[in-house]
RNA sequence: GCGCCCGUAGCUCAGCCGGAUAGAGCGUUCGCCUCCGGAGCGAAAGGCCACAGGUUCGAAUCCUGUCGGGCGCACCA
């Protein structure tokens, strides 16, 4: 159906084009503040005011005077140098509630996320919840806004940190007791704390203690010890998942360097004239790439790939599994991992793996997306200047369309937190503390409640992704109790509230025999006043805020979407007349507003489901 | 030193590809359940939008500089 939005910029150009043949500027439609003349204005007069050299109110007034007003609009008028719209209120609720705009990418394309990625030798801590809720966000919202969205998990499988923990627990010569016999711990719980044991001990035994790490890494990267690193990655995904993130694929490193990625990159970027392999200087032996011409004023412009004692730096390997994300290299074999909550396939990369298990093909992706912290922008501009400078077009393309999604560190009551010294606060506790917080408030409120634990815990983990969310990722998060739990203000369960409450309406009509299927034929639309359009005209941003918030890779728009949707429907659900008795009653209005109403009151509902579901966050009925 | 990011109400933040009187939450004060859910709503108080220049009809928003804060610049990741 009709966009009313669209259709009024339209109608401006058509005017405009009249005035000015030439004009190519921008025209904006915007809402207009509430104490102004209409429901949406145009300042555009004042842009053209310069190339038609006369008074922007004149402007405007001629404009309106050859406006065509789309359908959905009442009237258009001149106030001040602004053009302004009053909505006709019955067509333009009509427009909304059957949903005429919805959110449409400019072009639909292959999206690789590639988010979470903690180190497999501990439990996650609050630092990377930001990172698994950004990440899980945002391909929410690229898949909403049309694109093919694929989530990737990289396994630092060979890492030095899986081979300290790995190593810890023959040092410690302990072993790990299954929750049943009277140790409820997790295992990536009991395995991070033997990491930090074997930290300290360091100090007293280091020398014996670097051997037998440096053995277990070589175990590790011949792939002899998968089975230690899975089991901690198990339990990890079930933190994941708790939070509500899936994913499609992991990939572990040990793979990536086994099918060749890494040899194959380092290939592709020797034929570079950009590379070389000094024979003397500081770097003698070493595989070394200059990205002075892409990255100009950087100290030292030569980045070490390869070390003079043969292995080849992280970094190398991150950019052999960023060629293939691109679709370069071939030969990575799959198989099924895990089923996950949501009853989706969870796959894993694989030394006997199939290339295309279940018909599927990975990577090949037409847009990279890496979610990591800010700290790592730099090794993460290397890894994307590498894609500028191998020459190969696919690369190049690559390169443009690679992008690190930066997020700032989350702090502890102010404090940096360190995983090595054991300064940390796990997912697993505050996930278990948010819920236990959110019962305690239902059992309260709503003592009957059928779903209790199902509720606490859509309301808990809503509240943590949401303060993990509605700010830009670039802004500092100090992680307080109090602050990350809070059930109001502006919270998750302030939307969820607002949910529930049009939930509660619509089964109190369903109650009364009033049910949405028959209001959509008996509602009198144009029984509709400017308190619904109000309404109304928030529901309308949605397709925009999705479209943008998926362009600009930026989830906290969505999350702030939602408090605007959620505000705008408590202030009219609260509304008083003159008087002071309610005057946005729904099953006390006469029929035919009643239905009209009905009929706003479902779209508010599933605009907020929907808003809270690109966030990850769950929308029970009742809370 | 060089690079990136930040500076908006007491605190935490929206608003930033220029548009109407700068908005929320928390906290403070007052009011609202005879009304479909008070986890809510309404109101008050609280702002040289760090500072100084510039561009513009118009600047919190763009540009330059200054000050203050954070982070990064390894043959670590």
């Amino acid at each position: 159906m009709t966009d009313v939005l669209g259709a009024l910029t339209a109608s401006l150009r058509a005017a405009i084009h009249d005035l000015a043949p030439d004009f190519r500027g921008d025209v904006q439609v915007q809402e207009v503040p509430a104490d102004k003349p209409g429901d949406y204005g145009s300042p555009v007069a004042f842009t053209l005011a310069r190339t038609l050299r006369r008074p922007p109110p004149q402007i405007a007034a001629d404009i309106v005077a050859r406006l065509q007003v789309p359908q959905g609009v009442a009237a258009a008028d001149a106030v001040g140098a602004y053009i302004n719209f009053r909505l006709d209120a019955g067509a333009f609720v009509r427009g909304v509630v059957t949903g005429a705009a919805r959110p449409q990418a400019a072009e639909r394309r292959k999206v690789v996320v590639e988010h979470t990625s903690v180190n497999p030798n501990k439990e996650a801590h609050v630092g990377h919840l930001r990172n698994i809720v950004l990440g899980d966000a945002t391909a929410r919202i690229l898949r909403a806004a049309g694109h093919q969205v694929e989530v990737q998990n990289y396994i630092d499988d060979t890492g030095r940190q899986a081979a300290e923990s790995i190593f810890a627990v023959t040092y410690f010569q302990t072993r790990y007791d299954a929750p049943s016999n009277g140790s409820p711990r997790k295992y990536d719980h009991w395995l991070g704390e033997l990491y930090v044991r074997l930290g300290q001990a360091k100090e007293t035994d280091g020398e014996a203690i670097e051997r037998g790490v440096n053995e277990v890494m070589h175990r590790l990267e011949r792939g002899e010890l998968r089975h230690e690193v899975e089991r901690v990655v198990r339990a990890q995904l079930e933190t994941f998942n708790a939070l509500g993130a899936e994913y499609d694929l992991l990939v572990w490193e040990s793979d990536v360097v086994q099918a060749g990625f890494l040899d194959q990159g380092l290939e592709v970027l020797k034929n570079s004239r950009y590379t070389s392999r000094p024979t003397e200087g500081k770097y003698a032996g070493a595989l070394v790439m200059d990205v002075s011409e892409f990255l100009p004023g950087l100290e030292e412009p030569n980045i070490v790939l390869v070390r003079s004692d043969g292995n080849a730096m992280y970094v190398a390997k991150d950019i052999g599994y960023q060629f293939w994300k691109a679709g370069l290299f071939e030969g990575l074999g799959f198989e099924r991992f895990a089923v996950q909550p949501s009853g989706s396939p969870l796959y894993t990369s694989s030394p006997n793996g199939e290339l295309h298990p279940d018909g599927r093909t990975f990577a090949n992706a037409d847009e990279i997306i890496n979610v990591i912290d800010v700290r790592q922008s730099h090794p993460q501009t290397i890894v994307r200047t590498a894609l500028a400078l191998a020459e190969d077009p696919r690369a190049q393309k690559a390169h443009e369309n690679s992008h690190h999604l930066a997020y700032e560190v989350v702090t502890l009551e102010g404090r940096a937190m360190s995983g090595r010294k054991g300064i940390t606060l796990s997912i697993d506790e505050v996930t278990v503390e948010a819920t236990r917080r959110a019962r305690a408030v239902v059992e309260e409120k709503n003592p009957g409640l059928a779903d209790i634990d199902e509720v606490a815990r859509a309301v808990g983990i809503g509240a943590l992704r949401f303060g993990m969310l509605k700010s830009e990722a670039k802004r500092m998060i100090d992680f307080r109790w109090n602050q990350a739990l809070s059930l109001q203000g502006d919270s998750a369960p302030y939307v969820q509230y607002a949910h529930a409450r049009a939930c509660s309406i619509l089964r109190a009509a369903e109650g009364a025999g009033l049910s949405v299927a028959s209001a959509e034929e008996r509602a009198d639309m144009d029984a509709l006043g400017p308190l619904e359009v109000k309404l109304a005209q928030v529901l309308a941003r949605y397709p925009r805020v999705v479209e943008t918030a998926a362009e600009e890779l930026a989830p906290h728009q969505v999350a702030q979407y939602a408090l605007d949707l959620a505000t705008a429907w408590n202030s009219y659900y609260n509304h008083k007349d003159t008087s002071g008795r309610p005057d946005t009653q729904v099953l006390k209005a006469e029929p035919g507003l009643r239905e009209a109403r009905l009929l706003l009151v479902d779209a508010v509902r599933r605009g907020l489901a929907d808003t809270l579901d690109l966030l990850g966050i769950a929308a029970p009925i009742e809370m």
